[in-house]
DNA sequence: CTTCATAATGGGAACGTTCCCAAAACAACT
DNA sequence: AGTTGTTTTGGGAACGTTCCCATTATGAAG
């Protein structure tokens, strides 16, 4: 292992040519070098068994050729897809990309900031649990936004179109004949992703003319333990059968976790109470019944969150960009026709 | 954002000292400063808005204090939670983990073996699609293998214990008083999972003197369209229900998917079939029935690995370790108890 | 054979740190 | 005041590349 102090210049001893033509060869940044020449450094290379140092070369040309996706929970399917989608998106450009999973800790979350300040990215995409918008600002690295924060004025940003998300569902229910829906979401960290969901909840009601009951909006975190308080806390409401005919899910681990816990207190999803998740996770298919949410476009979006950041990289001083894409709605069996009675 | 341009040198003139009083100031590596000038400095970089070039204190320390973890599918539990476990393990010790994340292709695995190649981390914890075990001692970075690959000589690993974990599932059926199972497994890349599993199979069978019925393991991806796959090439198989009482998936997607695709069929998995999984990931116990299973231990594969890369990365000519750990059943509701009748 | 353009090569400087050693400042003793 | 020891500071070199410019070799055109 001693081929870590193997540098160009030994290569160019070996080769009898000088450290120029070496990095010539290696720094596929064009420079013209005679065919033979090529050959016998190759060859000095392979038989040293010489390894390009990127931190010396990052040094000098400021480019490291690597994107950070900073993302709250890579087990999340929706958070890995997108992942995934950007990784499609920029290897083709010859970026690799990491991903770095905060956990929804905040303390994590600053050490990747502080990662990406110390120039060790070419740029980040992400989602903040903080709300910093100033500190991802002073990031001094080109950076677009996943999620859709009012306030992150200035910065590309790219997320789903919450409302409407929501008010699709919401419409799916209200077609299917269900007049008291609850809805439980979060208010995790950022009061914003509850607003908009809470937003569009109080809109659609006021708009179809129904009663708005604050006692059947349930703030639990968006997980599998969420899940659980939720149907207990939903149970535990007297008389429930008569407040509430669905339950709107923040998202689709929150309705999975609900279902089952449901089923253990002996209520059927999709037959004593219609659930709508959101996501569609690909564990939403799985589930018994299989369970009818509204899909957020993930590979859209972490598509259009790499390519705006390529777009960054290239011109790091244009006009900040926003995109919002529309969620859709994935028909399967949480969801009862009410209609028919 | 000109704020890049900003080095040790501007800070120094600003606090009227040094570079290297600036540079004693920002690396935390001892070396004494007055309280006076460090007062100053630390002025001078908040009023710059000065931010360390870690690409450069790398070059010279050779250290990035950055760890890659390269694993198959961040989107699996299994992996994502190995990922975190390490996370857990390497953050106190001042490490920033990232991942990759090589979706079984050979191509971005090889894209982040170059990476490490090219002294960008610190060491590599790694589950290898390709098994090419030469590479990996090449990368001249100290590495951690995921997995029990058996020609991984001279290589730390750490890994389930496969063929005792696939007896485990084997005995509890046998214990409840299955005799024909069934073996689902892959094929993937590598020919020794397959046989890993397959061989404690075999073995299993001769143990209790029960016959091996080749038609009855079936060779499929160890993902969901598998799973599909499987549950439809099972059903496919003429008199199955007195071919086989049970099936042994080769992990929990496997089994969560097939599962569901047998109900499709209206076969009811544990009244009408038993399914036993391996992994136990976290949807295992959201699935109707839930998924009893062979637990394997991710959080203490993921720590031990974080530990062995730890010392590695102290002492890399240090003598290669192996860990393997045992799995554990999780019994749930989808073996049937043929016994009472 | 000269002339000029072009291709191929080499040498020094630069990137922004840390490391090493020497110098200076200070303090505490003889 | 001189010696010694310790803390604090500064300057040069080094890390391994790439970039820029100068030089030399090559080949085509006159």
């Amino acid at each position: 292992m001693k081929n870590s102090k193997i540098s160009i210049y030994e290569v160019a001893r070996l080769a009898g040519v000088s450290k120029s033509t070496v990095s010539r060869v290696i720094s596929d940044r064009g420079g013209s070098v005679s065919p033979e020449t090529l050959e016998r450094v190759n060859r000095a290379i392979e038989q040293l068994g010489y390894r390009k140092n990127s931190i010396a070369a990052g040094l000098r040309t400021r480019k490291t050729y690597i994107v950070l996706v900073m993302i709250p929970d890579v087990a999340n399917p929706f958070w890995s897809e997108i992942a995934r989608a950007v990784q499609d998106k920029l290897e083709p450009e010859s970026y690799s990309v990491v991903i770095g999973s905060t956990y929804w800790s905040e303390e994590r979350e600053a050490r990747y900031y502080e990662l990406a300040q110390m120039s060790r990215f070419d740029g980040v995409i992400l989602n903040s649990v903080t709300d910093n918008i100033e500190l991802i600002k002073k990031l001094g690295v080109p950076a677009v936004l996943i999620g859709e924060r009012v306030a992150a004025q200035n910065i590309d940003t790219v997320g789903t179109d919450t409302m409407q998300a929501t008010k699709v569902g919401m419409q799916y229910l209200y077609d299917l004949g269900h007049r008291r829906i609850a809805l439980a979401t979060s208010e995790h960290g950022s009061e914003r992703y509850l607003s908009l969901r809470a937003r569009a909840y109080k809109d659609f009601l006021h708009e179809k003319g129904l009663p708005f009951d604050p006692s059947l909006v349930f703030s639990v975190n968006l997980n599998e333990e969420g899940g659980r308080e939720l149907a207990k806390r939903f149970l535990a409401m007297p008389d429930w059968r008569n407040r509430a005919d669905s339950l709107f899910c923040g998202n689709d681990i929150l309705a999975i976790a609900a279902m089952s816990e449901f089923r253990k207190f002996g209520i059927i999803p999709g037959i004593d109470i219609s659930i709508i998740g959101m996501d569609d996770v690909p564990a939403a298919s799985q589930t018994y019944p299989p369970l009818t949410t509204v899909r957020k476009p993930r590979e859209r979006i972490g598509q259009a969150a790499a390519e705006l950041l390529l777009k960054r990289m290239e011109n790091p001083a244009g006009q900040p960009e926003k995109h919002l894409f529309p969620g859709e709605l994935v028909i399967r069996d949480s969801v009862i026709d009410r209609r028919k009675r």
